[in-house]
DNA sequence: TCAAAAGTGTTAAGTTTACACCCATGA
DNA sequence: TCATGGGTGTAAACTTAACACTTTTGA
């Protein structure tokens, strides 16, 4: 029997991850050496491929917690990517995603094993296939959905300080931001809730700790930083 | 040989395509009557098969030209739909886009041949499968796209009137703009020109007709309506 | 002559930007 | 005691929002 379907051709769809973290005041991506074919010793965004019984978000949260042992991470569809030499070896389709994850939960034996390493964003070496747009597209991407809807606190520890708030939104936007009106701007935002928790690390002095509550963001859900 | 890619399953890739037109002071989609199994009767978006030779962007270029003769049409990528049974016949991976074209250019003879439909966006019938999603995200999408770069355009005559302009936006942004406020704004906007033609249609007295320049835009590609 | 759409400015409210000094503490 | 990062307020510039009447002309 002739289907509707039949005569089309097939794909491998794979997915790949823009996986983003902050450290030391700088945004960081998680990528592959590859010790494998095609392009061994390149370095690469971690991917994989969409499986039979699983979707490509599903395949996306899947490669991540086999790289970093870590579930219930944010991630957000960039697009598909779908040149027909994209991948010399075969013809892929691509979805590429990336995850906002706290760069002090991930397992750091995981990740040796896959040969993944931090590198800072602003000294990315040269990635294989489409993989620079990809990451392109994805910091693009960020940088808008930051300001409308609070996925940054995704990239810090539960409590930080201000601070470190700003660095990152430093980092995200690729701007440097005014002290105070950046402090006075989270004052108005009820759901960044200060705590009476103090850190000492970066300071003599110590810095007031803050928390992301995300049940009040719910109740109220509008955002701008 | 066994190659780095074998072991994996291969899909078919589709794409659909959320086709917008503006008449009558509103937005309209292009929509499918299925005459062709599964699903046959109920609404669809038109979509088609990725080939081997093409990308998903070049499947959807071909498939907006077959359905309306129309190339070189302002088309972007939604996101891609991969749950594993959103087409109950098969496993289809589709990739959906959203288009802008001015609907007095396509080709009517082509679009009945297809039972395809300009149906108003606010009278939408239920759609096969996941398309309400697909329509629902490119609507977010061009309502956000809309605000910081000029696509509106796309969906105009090369001609157009401050009224018109204004309903567009309207559609689009779903909301009631003031008329001298949003004049304001357009006249401070170098690239939308005044011509010295006149609308005689839409009024007793007249319209004046504005057009879009692209190359005035390209030059300072600053945006906010 | 009148209905229907085109066209036109001002003011108040709100938002954004620029900017500099004192504080607390550990080394 | 001093170097370091933490913390604080105000005024000017700019942007946005609200608002109502006159013009033109074909039917």
């Amino acid at each position: 029997m002739t289907t509707y379907y039949s005569n089309h051709p097939k794909f491998y769809v794979g997915i790949d991850c823009i996986i983003f973290g902050f450290s030391e005041g700088e945004l960081h991506l998680l990528l592959l050496k590859r010790n494998f074919e095609p392009a061994k010793g390149e370095w690469s965004l971690p991917g994989g491929f969409v499986q039979a019984d699983e979707s490509a978000d599903d395949a996306a949260g899947r490669v991540l917690a086999e790289l970093t042992g870590l579930t219930n991470v944010y991630m957000e569809q960039v697009g598909t990517f779908s040149e027909v030499h994209r991948d010399p070896g075969e013809r892929v389709v691509s979805v590429a995603y990336y995850a906002l994850l706290n760069i002090n939960e991930y397992d750091s034996e995981l990740v040796q094993q896959h040969n993944a390493h931090w590198v800072n964003i602003g000294q990315l070496p040269p990635l294989i296939f489409d993989h620079d747009r990809m990451v392109q597209q994805a910091r693009q991407l960020i940088k808008q959905k930051a300001s409308s809807e609070p996925i940054g606190f995704n990239l810090l520890p539960k409590l930080f300080t201000l601070t470190q708030l700003q660095c990152l939104y430093e980092a995200i936007y690729d701007e440097a931001l005014d002290k105070r009106n950046f402090r006075k701007r989270v004052s108005e935002i009820r759901y960044v809730e200060k705590t009476d928790k103090i850190d000492k690390s970066g300071s003599k002095r110590g810095a007031a700790l803050y928390k992301f509550n995300e049940r009040a963001y719910r109740k109220e859900p509008k955002f701008k930083l």
